[in-house]
DNA sequence: CTGACGGGCGCATAGAC
DNA sequence: GTCTATGCGCC
DNA sequence: GTCAG
């Protein structure tokens, strides 16, 4: 029994929310034309930009940098208010920015508007909006509209570890800069800035940079070195974006697993601190310290379970700092975490509803009949399928198997069967 | 119209006792 | 000092 | 912003 999933939040499962959020409805909204009204909404802005800028609308260009720190700080302002719902918007945005600029935006200074709208649907409004803003007035009203403590939550928020509350409690209490974070020492802004604030907010901008592929290649091939010289029998593999094949990645996720540990403990004590250095992450730990992958001074959280830090290449010193994710999986959850966590997302939440249809609860973890107690899902006791590969899980769901390379949404939308 | 928006986990830190 | 709650980020 | 109820 996974009693992992014991522990549940008390937080309510809407039976509603489930239903009319699941894929199916989001790709038929995909594929299925919009309404006209609808459509002229959305494209809005990409139609006055066009006529605004004559014929030769095309070869107009944008700066890649203010483009990107324009959607990033909208992005930002856009959770720190209750509709959260353009979200995905701006994340196509970005990505969209980041398909034509490459990992590093400094490299290509920037864009013309008909690159952009081949990467860009011109249904994307609030991109195109900024787009349009840049090109008309040189800026972001929406942007320079805001107050300056405003201002400064929206930077505060951009940073990891400062979420909505610390974001707006700092710029309420007279913080700026980065700087007034980085100097102070106690509450003077209202909360005492965490270790992993300070770390985050002095490697920021290195952090917002995109890694691109060799470079993850050149990580891969020092953690198996370091892995092997400490620990032959611990085994790790790269999930996220870079298993899918793709170019650039935002970190580096990172599984570990060994033959010792199959399945997860439910009575095992929760360590306070770094874990004991013969467990299974303090080995793996103590790896990357000694191959100087890691460093204890630039360290987010070290636990039994789950290590996140900043890392760079060594021996090259304008190498920037990456955001590395490691987590340790059992070997009995090992092909539901690659799984779940090679993705893309809108490829689990399509699993996630095939499992549904079956009556089956999927998630990192395993898969099982599903079984609502004080609505809340679980597997029923016992259910739990075991299987030693991705491709069974698949199986399990009549779906053909999908190669690591081809779980990116523009792959797999042309081979799963359409709904 | 209202009221929702992924769920559940691991970690660090704040707060309670 | 120990235990619990909260904030955060992750997929 | 969008959707179910």
């Amino acid at each position: 029994m996974n009693t992992g999933l014991r522990a549940l939040s008390t937080m309510t499962f809407r039976t509603t929310f489930a239903r009319r959020s699941c894929l199916p409805v989001r790709l038929a909204q995909r594929q299925v034309a919009t309404q006209p009204l609808f459509e002229t909404q959305k494209v809005k802005y990409w139609k006055q930009l066009k006529e605004e800028q004559g014929g030769d609308y095309k070869n107009r260009t944008v700066s890649t940098s203010q483009l990107l720190t324009a959607l990033r700080d909208l992005q930002s302002y856009r959770s720190l208010t209750p509709n959260k719902s353009t979200f995905p918007d701006y994340r196509a945005g970005l990505r969209a920015v980041f398909l034509l600029a490459g990992s590093d935006p400094a490299a290509r200074p920037t864009l013309t508007v008909g690159d952009l709208e081949n990467v860009l649907s011109t249904e994307n409004g609030v991109s195109w909006r900024v787009i349009h803003d840049i090109l008309k007035y040189g800026l972001v009203p929406q942007l320079e509209e805001l107050t300056e403590e405003m201002r400064a939550t929206v930077a505060f928020n951009r940073v990891h570890a400062i979420g909505n509350i610390y974001a707006k409690t700092f710029a309420k209490n007279g913080a700026r800069t980065f700087e007034d974070l980085i100097n102070s020492t106690g509450d003077e802004y209202g909360k005492k800035v965490s270790k992993a604030q300070k770390l985050a907010l002095k490697y920021h901008h290195e952090m917002e940079i995109m890694i691109p592929r060799q470079e993850v290649d050149k990580f891969d091939m020092l953690i198996k070195d370091a892995l092997n010289k400490a620990d032959p029998t611990i085994k790790y593999e790269i999930m996220g974006s870079y298993r899918r094949g793709e170019e650039t990645s935002s970190d580096i996720d990172m599984v570990v697993w060994h033959d010792s540990l199959k399945r997860r403990d439910p009575d095992a004590k929760v360590r306070k601190g770094n874990p004991a250095p013969d467990s299974i992450m303090g080995r793996v730990l103590n790896a990357m310290f000694s191959a100087g992958l890691f460093s204890s001074d630039k360290m987010f959280a070290t636990g039994e379970k789950k290590v996140w830090g900043l890392s760079r290449l060594p021996g090259d010193p304008k190498a920037l700092h990456r955001q590395v994710d490691v987590r340790l999986c059992p070997t009995e959850s090992l092909p539901y975490m690659l799984l779940g966590n090679t993705g893309d997302n809108d490829l689990m939440r399509f699993l996630r509803y095939k499992a549904e249809e079956k009556d089956l609860l999927l998630n990192e973890y395993g898969m099982g009949q599903r079984v609502s107690i004080s609505n809340q899902v679980h597997f029923k006791p016992g259910t739990e399928i075991i299987v030693q590969t991705e491709k069974e899980i698949f199986d399990k769901l009549e779906l053909p198997y999908l190669e690591p390379h081809q779980r990116s949404y523009k792959v797999w939308k042309n081979i799963l069967p359409r709904y």
